[in-house]
DNA sequence: ATTTTTTTTTAGATTCGCCTAAAATTTATC
DNA sequence: GATAAATTTTAGGCGAATCTAAAAAAAAAT
C-alpha cells in the first residue's frame, strides 16, 4: 500500500472536490491539480485499476472506501504537519500549506502517530480544519458561515476556507485570527457587506467575499 | 536550484564515497545506491551537464564545489531530522535513518533553519555524526577508532560508523550508547578481540569488527 | 606483450507522469 | 430534434529514471 506522490495528490484532490459535489469531473480535477484533462484521464484509469476510485468514462469519478481511507490519511498528515510548523516552529499560518504539501507524502505511519502524540493530539489545524485521527475519523466541528450569523450575536472564528496569502493578509489587517470573537452589528443590502466588531472593539466593515470564507461557532441561545 | 530526489541521493552517495576514496567509481556508486552500473552512467552524464560533478567516461567522478555544497545541505537535513526523531519523537537511533532518507528531500530552506533553531542547533546527530551548519560548515569532531585506544585509557563513545539494526542491537546488548565511557583492559592477539569495561562495569569481550565501528574521544594525557 | 578479467559505457526497452492535437461523447441551444 | 458548444477520451509523443544485453575500454594476470 505505497502510492506515488502524484497519486496521493489526485486522491486528496478528489476527496476535497467530493465535498462540493459527490461526483467529480475530469475538468474540475485538472483545474485543482493545475494539469491537463488528458493527463487526468490517464491517471483516473490507473487509480481505477488500483480500486482507489470508481471511474467510468464520461461519468465522473468517486472515491472507493479504500480511496477515502487513503485520502483521510494524507489529510491527517497534512494537517498535523501544518500544526507542527505553526505551533513548534513559529511559521505563519499562510506559509505552511506549501510545505505540508510535501511533508504529507512522507510514508512512515509510526512517524505520524508519534508526531500526533508529540503535538498533544490536536483536533484542528492552524486554519481551523479538523484533523482525522489514526483511524481516519474526522472530529465533527460545529460551525456556520459568518454570513449566517444573526445581528447582535457574538461568535468565535473557528476556521477559514481560503488560505491564500492575500486573504490572510487582510485578516491580519483586521486583527482577526482563529479564536477571535466577532459580532455583526449591521448588514448592508447594496453589496451585502457587513459591519462587525472584532474582539469587542470598534465596528469595521468587511466584504461579503471575506465573510463567506469565515466560519464561526456560537451557542444558539447565546445573546452575548 | 531544485533537484529530484534521485539526483540528491546520487550527490549524497558521491559525497560519502569521496570520504573513502577521492575519486568515485561507477560500480561503487551502483553498490551504494542499490542500482545498476548502466543506470549510474546515465545519471552521471546528467549530473555532469548540471555541473554538480566532474565526470569523464572511464575516469570516475568527483563533486564540483556546487555539488559539494548541495551534498552538505542534504546531509544537514538528514541529520537534523534524525535528531528530531530521536530527541523529540522518541524513536530509537536504529529506526531513524530510513525515515530521514525521505525527510532530507523536503525542499524548504526556512523549514530546516527553523528546525535547527527549535532543536537547539545540535552539533551531532544520534549516531554521533556532525551536522553541517546553515553555511555548510561541518563541525570538526575529534575522534579516533576504539581500536587505536591504548590499554587502560578511558574514553567516551562519540560515534558509530555502522547503523544497521543488527549492530545497534549488539550495542544495546552490551549497554553501550553514544556517550558511554569505555576502557580497554586487554587485547587478544589471536582474533584481535578486545576486553573492555563499559561505564566502569565488569569487563566484557567485543570483536574486532564491532570495535572498528566505534569512535571515541579521549584526552591524550588523561589516564582515567 | 598477449590474453583474460573486470569495469564501464552504449544500445535499446520499459514505466511513470505529463503534454498537444484530434476524435468521440455529452450537454446546451435554437 | 438538429446543430453548436463544452467536456472528455484517445492517439501519439516526450523526459526522467530505471533495466538487460552487448560492446568497448581499462586493469590484471600470465
Ligand atoms: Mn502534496
Ligand atoms: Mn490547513
Ligand atoms: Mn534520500
Ligand atoms: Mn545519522
Amino acid at each position: 500500500m505505497k502510492y506515488s506522490t502524484s497519486k496521493e495528490n489526485y486522491i486528496k484532490a478528489i476527496y476535497h472536490l467530493e465535498q462540493e459535489d459527490p461526483v467529480v469531473s475530469t475538468n474540475a480535477l485538472a483545474r485543482q491539480l493545475a494539469t491537463k484533462p488528458a493527463s487526468v484521464t490517464d491517471m483516473l484509469k490507473k487509480l481505477n485499476e488500483q480500486e482507489l476510485i470508481h471511474y467510468e468514462p464520461y461519468k465522473g469519478v468517486k472515491l472507493t472506501d479504500s480511496g477515502n481511507k487513503l485520502a483521510l490519511q494524507i489529510i491527517r498528515k497534512h494537517r498535523l504537519w501544518e500544526f507542527f510548523l505553526v505551533e513548534k516552529l513559529g511559521f505563519g499560518w499562510e506559509e505552511v500549506h506549501e510545505i505540508a504539501e510535501e511533508l504529507e507524502h512522507i510514508s512512515s505511519k509510526k512517524l505520524i502517530d508519534r508526531l500526533d502524540e508529540f503535538l498533544g493530539k490536536p483536533k484542528t489545524d492552524p486554519h481551523g480544519d479538523p484533523i482525522p485521527d489514526a483511524a481516519g475519523i474526522v472530529p465533527k466541528i460545529e460551525k456556520r458561515c459568518l454570513l449566517d450569523l444573526p445581528i447582535g450575536v457574538s461568535a468565535d472564528l473557528i476556521s477559514v476556507s481560503n488560505q491564500s496569502a492575500d486573504m490572510l493578509d487582510l485578516l491580519r489587517h483586521h486583527q482577526i485570527e482563529i479564536g477571535t470573537r466577532l459580532k455583526i452589528t449591521n448588514r448592508f443590502r447594496f453589496d451585502h457587506s457587513l459591519q462587525i466588531t472584532v474582539q469587542g472593539g470598534p465596528p469595521v466593515t468587511i466584504s461579503e467575499q471575506l465573510a463567506a470564507h469565515l466560519y464561526v461557532a456560537w451557542a444558539k441561545d447565546e445573546t452575548d
